[in-house]
DNA sequence: TAGATTTTCGCACACGTGTGCATCACCATG
DNA sequence: CATGGTGATGCACACGTGTGCGAAAATCTA
């Protein structure tokens, strides 16, 4: 059986109170007293019962995590942040995953609220303003990352797309490319026009504007980017360089151009967003604008453990990419 | 705040014992009071306080998962099979990161048994026997994902790899390979030795022995991969097929045979173990001993279940892989 | 030494749900 | 009408921990 503070007490010919206290490190039980509970808790093997003090505190020790798919390489690192912060502060995480299913995604914030959880990380939210209404109702602390909702109860943790949109045309730019196209996402939602905007006005500033035919879409997988990119090879004039709304659509996208018989970098510029390992798989190794994935997810638990213990918190951090400069961009061609 | 059976009760005229009752369709709580108290309840949105219930019954409706690494997309995949299973019959995950550290390992099994969890899924154990006098103490039903430890209270589900091993290098000599290398994994330690084994049995019934220098080791990721494959091609004479550990060691592989000028697969043929989406990342497309990966950790998560609910269950399965062929094989170049 | 103050501890209840047993009302049987 | 049986419900306690308040004991003050 499970050792319980009415066993110490027992052993101690104390009240189950004055244990409780003593483990507690209360002020009202002496010095001596509380050094022999302690002995005997620790020969007799205690560990305190988390379901209790939950019942009793309020407090679980446990946040909700809820992801879209695990199979997205970008969440994983988000996930291993939260869990490595969890971890560190002895709080338990309890994991979900939604399938991009904002109905899903709803039920599960509420099976999370029902199971007591302290509070919540939202992973790529597919809920939007849906979000308010319901967080209003539960009362549980919610930290979205990546979403760009805003509200009285929304705290948020995101990467500056528009930013990094503008850093990696910006780069394609100063390697003299002119004809640029960007291959987009149909589910990106609000991080895909943001990219999109920075790509905008990087060209803007750079005097050009580009043809509505070299703006296309994925999906934000591989395949996305490969289909995107063969439709992009028939266009005339030729982009000589690509911005993907992510890495998978990169991937893909140099496959497509590999197949087709082009070489990379050198007849054609390919560069990605996020970062991911996977770029580095490939030849050549994908450039692209990196996303502080783990850093993400730790300052979201952070932020939410603030909130937790009452500690001031930003409601919204913005973090900017950085550039990883790789093989697959180079000067843009001679113009032939 | 948040609503009670007490509060039902108090509405409905009645003691919480008969909600309690009522809510849990008891025979002896009359239809027409039990019809009442549930229109009540749901009017109220009275949702059950799970941990109340679990303080009561023992059960937290919750399962506990440790993983070495999420970044490891092998790992990605088992965990969304359980998390569906989980998902499906009402059952929370917790899930923890053990960064391949025993000390680790166990420290959270147990943490994971200190929460209560209903019972313990571990994917690709680093504790070995040490496990066994853990189990006994904790008394709490764990289910193994690829490990090959065996004990009283040890369930699991494994891919045989020896078969997978074979597999795999039987094609090879199928194509006309007799010259065929292993690239393992340090870390891999019995999965590693059982493909390594598979290998040599293949190879024996082919009458075929193969060199000391053929057999390598990596570390089981990309990088362990592109090193192994450079000694690899010094060796003369050289190996015209490798079969890897994993697929990311074959990716490596596949990349440093590349860069050192040989084509894959007419010069060079790679076989790869997992069959992970990243596979398909590369040119050429990797070649691969599928595990089925999602059906592991469904088949964990539904063998777990079994358990819990006193169903007749296996104590051991064993999976067998599939071979998928892609692009990274070819037929052995004429000799020259 | 008597009263005031402080220290130390236990009683009783709370958290939300579940259950063994007693109770009560009702009906049927003799 | 008394007795026995049955069905419906509530009392009281359990699960393990935490806490307000009062009581007893110890210490201090005048």
């Amino acid at each position: 059986m499970r050792v319980t503070i009415k066993d110490i007490a027992r052993a101690a010919g104390v009240s189950h109170t004055t244990v409780s206290r003593a483990l507690r490190d209360s002020e009202e039980i002496s010095p001596e007293t509380r050094a022999r509970i302690r002995a005997i808790a620790e020969s007799l093997g205690y560990r305190p019962n988390p379901v209790a003090r939950a019942l009793q505190g309020r407090r679980t020790q446990t946040i909700g995590v809820v992801v879209t798919r695990l199979s997205d390489p970008f969440h994983t690192e988000v996930v291993q942040g939260i869990e490595r912060v969890a971890q560190a502060h002895g709080y338990g995480l309890l994991l979900s995953l939604s399938h991009e299913d904002p109905e899903k995604e709803r039920a599960i914030v509420e099976m999370l609220a029902a199971k007591q959880v302290d509070g919540i990380i939202v992973a790529a939210s597919r809920l939007g303003s849906r979000y308010l209404p319901l967080l209003e109702a539960l009362r549980i602390p919610i930290v979205l990352i990546n979403s760009h909702q805003t509200g009285p109860y929304v705290y948020s943790v995101a990467t500056d797309n528009v930013h990094g949109g503008y850093l990696a045309t910006r780069y394609l730019i100063g390697l003299g490319h002119r004809a640029i196209a960007y291959i987009g996402s149909r589910r990106g939602g609000r991080s895909n026009q943001d990219r999109y905007r920075g790509y905008r006005q990087a060209l803007r500033e750079a005097g050009l504007n580009p043809r509505p035919e070299w703006v296309v879409k994925g999906d934000g997988r591989v395949e996305g980017g490969e289909t995107a990119m063969r439709r992009l090879l028939e266009v005339r004039p030729r982009p000589t360089a690509v911005f993907c709304y992510n890495d998978l659509t990169a991937i893909g996208a140099l496959k497509a151009a590999l197949r087709a018989g082009l070489r990379v970098p050198e007849e054609l510029s390919i560069i990605g967003f996020d970062g991911l390992e996977e770029g580095t798989y490939v030849i050549p190794a994908l450039t692209t604008v990196a996303q502080p994935r783990q850093q993400l997810g730790r300052l979201a638990a952070e932020m939410l453990l603030e909130i937790l213990d009452g500690r001031p918190s930003p409601k919204r951090i913005l973090l900017q990419g950085t550039l990883i400069e790789r093989e697959s961009c180079g000067p843009a061609p001679a113009a032939g």
